[in-house]
DNA sequence: CTGAAAGCGCTTACAG
DNA sequence: CTGAAAGCGCTTACAG
């Protein structure tokens, strides 16, 4: 099955090769009667572009490399799942493909990302995480590649970036539980390493500032992202009677509070991301949807954006939504 | 910066172009000296060679095409993401790289699928999962293209493929458990329109005419893939009392076993697929590893045998593992 | 072992 | 509005 060529759509419609490439590209004015019969043509012969041909002119691809941070925890992670669907979803309206990557290894990403970025066979990164000293981030941005990253760069003038005000979202639950009469609180987060955790805290100490409120390190709880490790060390918050317990991960929240529940103990507990988990009618707590789906489509927009050489925008902040239940 | 093409090379270490693509593809014999000196350049220059000129010539491009059936739930589901990351793996052994596509609907798969070859932007196709009357099958089994399919297909000569032996695994858990003396067992499965969830109840009758046990209609329930229904649906299984309940997944499994706790019945129950939710301490079942590294490991080997010439083998089962506990 | 030349299938100034 | 021609950056018979 030989494949069709524009040489042949061109000779089938009496036409020069040109004239059909400006069909098929809608580019330069052609008059109606031809361009009818050169689409006839097109679909008469099934006629496809060959996209390598297109590109090795164009030095553009029609790809994205999406790249996926490989810690082992990631894909079964909802959290990654639902932002690739997202932005899989808003990529397909601009006609783009994904370009899955993996990477363990900060370095390795690098080298990978510059071997596709200079062969030709992607247009532009989206990421999923930002690390401190990102050597991706720093090839992409000295050699003006269009990337976003979906969180907090350490240096935002040097790639496109979209995440949630999570200082803000922590804010907001604390002062909701405060208005709710409860004045008594206590975090817990993961590791103060990420900086998603720091800004969550930061909210979290603004609150209780802004009403009034003490506070004290002994507030604070530190544990592994797991609803095990919550389990493990949920007696010693569980025993300081604390009137709200808020939590910068689901999982977190519903560990503690099954080990709560094993020792038949009521607590008020918030999560954080919205999870299925959180939402299960046997454990429901309230939670903070962080809309997953707009962070990816951001992502998917601000490149784009770039792409089509915007560059007055520079990063989108998602609105969180506490929902309290 | 002007990119650096294989002229750049040339020039540079004194060869013509045809000596530098020479060096590049290992392909003819090049003198030792002028490899090295090839080579030399290259890595001065910084060369990368541009993959769309080259595909436009190789008509291959060493990118497959990884489709996930968009359901709501697939890309949540650890399952899909466990099998995508071992396929990832393994592709990157062989320096291909992952096209990523979703498709909710199977025309527009097809469709998708068929202009991405045509398009010449893909090597091979990988499909996470198969449907009766799958017209991706028949576009890619008509036109020859390389493509494997995980799960089991209606027309096995089709198309390659790879799966379990999920008849004989769930005849293993069912010996396993007569075996240990318990003769009054139940099966829950998911939908019967799901080929696997036939494949498992036929093991679970095998097993019983086996050991003399005789089977009733009865002994069959199905409930909807995900632990809620499992959950609603328990108590008319758990009120039973069998000896031992065996399910097709892990998330049934574990709807029923919370169930049972919460009434304070002890039951014995098997689950399916060796989730991270089957190996949680608090609530530990017995389950099926079914390999999912193992599924994508394979699924990238036959479809590479397969681009490589080989078409000696057609499909590939992977053992399963009772994980009894 | 190495080079000159043709060709892969497109696009796009340039000319009309 | 349309075509002839050059060129994108490679590879690969062909010839030596």
């Amino acid at each position: 099955m030989k494949k069709v060529t524009i040489k042949d759509v061109a000779k089938h419609a009496g036409v020069s090769p040109s004239t059909v490439s400006r069909v098929v590209s809608k580019k330069g004015k052609i008059g109606a009667k031809t361009t009818d019969r050169v689409y006839e043509s097109i679909r008469l012969l099934g006629y496809v572009p060959n996209y390598n041909a297109r590109s090795l002119v164009n030095n553009s691809i029609d790809t994205i490399a999406v790249v996926v941070d490989r810690s082992p925890k990631s894909l079964d992670n909802a959290y990654f799942s639902d932002v690739l669907k997202s932005i899989a979803t808003e990529l397909s309206i601009y006609e783009k493909e994904i370009l899955l990557i993996f990477s363990e290894m900060n370095v390795d990403e690098r080298d990978k990302i510059k071997n596709l970025v200079e062969a030709n066979r992607i247009d532009g990164v989206i990421k999923l995480s930002v690390m401190k000293d990102d050597l991706t981030v720093d090839y992409l941005s000295e050699n003006q590649i269009p990337a976003v990253v979906i969180g907090n760069p350490e240096n935002k003038g040097k790639i496109l970036w979209v995440d949630n005000d999570n200082e803000h979202a922590m804010y907001e639950v604390v002062t909701n539980l405060i208005d709710d009469g409860k004045t008594n609180l206590c975090f817990v987060g993961g590791s103060p390493k990420f900086i998603v955790t720091r800004d969550r805290l930061s909210g979290f100490k603004k609150a209780l500032a802004k009403n009034g409120l003490d506070f004290n390190e002994s507030q604070v709880y530190h544990v592994d992202f797991s609803e095990e490790d919550a389990y493990r060390n949920a007696d010693k918050i569980i025993n300081e009677n604390y009137d709200a317990i808020v939590c910068t991960d689901d999982l977190i929240a519903l560990g503690i509070l099954r080990r709560a529940t094993d020792k038949d103990k009521k607590i008020y507990i918030t999560g954080f991301n919205n999870s299925r988990e959180a939402n299960r009618s046997s454990s429901s707590i309230p939670t903070v949807d962080i809309r997953t789906d707009k962070l990816g489509k951001w992502a998917v927009r601000l490149l784009m954006g770039r792409i089509d050489g915007d560059v007055t925008v520079t990063n989108k902040i998602v609105k969180t939504k506490f929902i309290k239940k």
